[in-house]
DNA sequence: GGCCAGGCCTCGC
DNA sequence: GCGAGGCATGGC
C-alpha cells in the first residue's frame, strides 16, 4: 500500500486556494477535502482540524514538490500582519482570505492558462485548459492510498491528464488550439508553444531576470500583455511584487481607493494582498449579494 | 437569448 | 502616448 504523509501547517487552506482563481485544475471535493493536478501528479489534501492536513503522497514527493508549490516556505502571518490597520477594505479581505497562499505552478502550464484566460470567465477558462490536458497530455494515475486510506474521498473524476509540456504541444496548431475553445487566442498558444520550443522563453532564462526585465519579456510574447504577464509573474515565477489589475480589481480599486492602490506599500507582497482582495470581492456573500 | 468574462491587438489621433 | 473598437466562444 502506497503512503501519505500528515502535516501541520499556519495559514492553509486549500479550500480557499482552490477557489481563489489562481489555479485551473484545482477542485474543492466537499468541506474537508480538494484536489488539485501539478506537475503531472494527481494530490488530494484531507483536513483533519487542528491545523492538521494530510496529503496523498509520500514525504519524498512532498518535499520534493508540494513544499515549494504551496510556498510552504514562506510565513504568512507576517505578511497578514504587516497590513496596514487603517485599510480597513484590506484588512477584511485578508482575514476573509486567511490561509490562501501564492502558489509556484508550472512556467508553461501558467502562462498557456493565462493566454487563454483573457476575457473569458473562470469556469470557461478551466473547461479549455481541461479539454487541451486532455487531448495532449498524459494519463494520471491516482495514488492507490486515495482510494485504500478512509481520510481521503472519491476523486471527482475517473481518468486524470496531466497539462502537456511545449514538445507534447509541438503539433498542435492554431486549429488544434480553436478546437478547445480558446477562440481567437488559438493563434497565442500556438506561438507561445513555439517561443518555449526555441527557448525563446525558459523558466531556467526567466531565473535570472529582475521583476522588470522579466515582465518586458512576457510582455514581448503575442496576446500577452500587463495583466496576463504580471499574473504569469505572480503565480508561476513567484515574484510577489507583482499586482495584475483586472475587472475585479479594477472594480474594487475604484469603490474602495478611488482609484488607486499604493503598491510600494508592500513592495514583496503586493501580489498576496491582490490575492486577498480577488478572492474578498468573488466569494464573500455581501459581496456577492450587491451584484445582484 | 442576451450579457459578460482574471484583456489584448490594431488603428487613429 | 492614449482611447476606441473589435474580438471567438462559453456559462449563467
Amino acid at each position: 500500500m502506497s503512503d501519505y504523509c500528515i502535516k501541520k501547517i499556519e495559514f492553509f487552506s486549500p479550500s480557499k486556494i482552490a477557489l481563489s482563481g489562481q489555479a485551473f485544475r484545482f477542485t474543492v471535493l466537499d468541506e474537508a477535502h480538494t484536489e488539485v493536478v501539478a506537475f503531472g501528479k494527481y494530490l488530494q489534501i484531507a483536513a483533519l482540524g487542528n491545523d492538521e492536513y494530510a496529503f496523498s503522497c509520500t514525504e519524498e514527493e512532498f518535499s520534493s514538490i508540494w513544499f515549494s508549490y504551496f510556498n510552504l516556505d514562506r510565513d504568512y502571518i507576517a505578511v497578514y500582519n504587516s497590513i496596514d490597520p487603517d485599510d480597513r477594505y484590506l484588512k477584511n479581505a485578508a482575514d476573509f482570505g486567511y490561509g490562501i497562499r501564492i502558489l509556484r505552478q508550472d512556467f508553461f502550464e501558467t502562462t498557456m492558462s493565462y493566454i487563454i484566460s483573457q476575457r473569458r470567465s473562470i469556469p470557461s477558462i478551466k473547461t479549455s485548459v481541461e479539454r487541451i490536458s486532455e487531448k495532449y497530455g498524459r494519463k494520471i494515475e491516482v495514488p492507490a492510498v486515495v482510494f485504500e486510506a478512509d481520510v481521503f474521498v472519491s476523486p471527482s473524476k475517473n481518468i486524470y491528464y496531466s497539462f502537456p509540456s511545449p514538445e507534447e504541444l509541438s503539433e498542435a496548431t492554431s486549429g488544434g488550439f480553436s478546437d478547445m475553445g480558446t477562440g481567437y487566442r488559438a493563434e497565442y498558444l500556438e506561438l507561445a508553444v513555439k517561443d518555449f520550443l526555441m527557448g525563446r522563453i525558459s523558466y531556467d532564462l526567466f531565473r535570472e531576470l529582475s521583476d522588470s526585465e522579466a515582465f518586458d519579456k512576457l510582455v514581448s510574447m503575442k496576446g500577452v500583455g500587463k495583466k496576463v504577464a504580471n499574473c504569469i509573474l505572480l503565480f508561476s515565477l513567484h515574484r510577489t511584487g507583482a499586482f495584475p489589475i483586472d475587472v475585479w480589481i479594477e472594480r474594487i480599486l475604484n469603490s474602495y481607493y478611488g482609484g488607486f492602490f499604493d503598491v510600494t506599500l508592500y513592495p514583496e507582497t503586493a501580489g498576496i494582498m491582490q490575492q486577498f482582495m480577488f478572492y474578498y470581492e468573488r466569494e464573500d456573500d455581501t459581496h456577492k449579494m450587491n451584484r445582484k
